[in-house]
DNA sequence: ATTCTTACA
DNA sequence: TGTAAGTA
């Protein structure tokens, strides 16, 4: 499919998929007219990689765990490169930090609806 | 009409 | 990210 389909349905603008591919993060053929064509999976992979962009783990972080994804939310490395753990290590521990802050501004918000909709309600 | 590349703020 | 130019 061309980059217009794949930003309609992944939600993420074409700017972006173009930045994606730029990073090796997803690949695409070329049409004769030099369209990308990507991939059904494509689709899919794209959920990942936003999945992983919005919890705050860098491009570079990605590219490198990209190639082990597999099924929803897994990651496996049949080969565990040392220093790539401790990368992700710290990277576990931001992602903890920021769930964290996440969950307390949701609680704020939570308070905040349940105050005003007993006194519209 | 849609997409492509490049580049600046 | 918004934007613009000049193509195919």
């Amino acid at each position: 499919m061309r980059i217009g389909e794949l930003a309609e349905r992944t939600g993420a603008p074409a700017r972006m998929l173009r930045y994606y591919e730029q990073h090796g993060l997803i690949a695409a053929d070329r049409s004769p007219n030099g369209y990308r064509d990507f991939p059904e999976a494509t689709v899919e992979r794209v959920g990942q990689i936003r999945g992983l962009l919005d919890a705050g783990v860098p491009v570079k972080i990605i590219k490198q765990i990209l190639p082990c994804l597999d099924g929803p939310g897994q990651i496996y490395f049949p080969v565990p490169d040392p220093e790539m753990l401790a990368q992700l290590a710290e990277q576990r521990d931001r992602m903890t930090r920021k769930a964290e802050c996440v969950l307390k501004n949701r609680d704020a918000i939570a308070a905040y609806l349940d105050r005003v909709s007993g006194t519209t309600a």
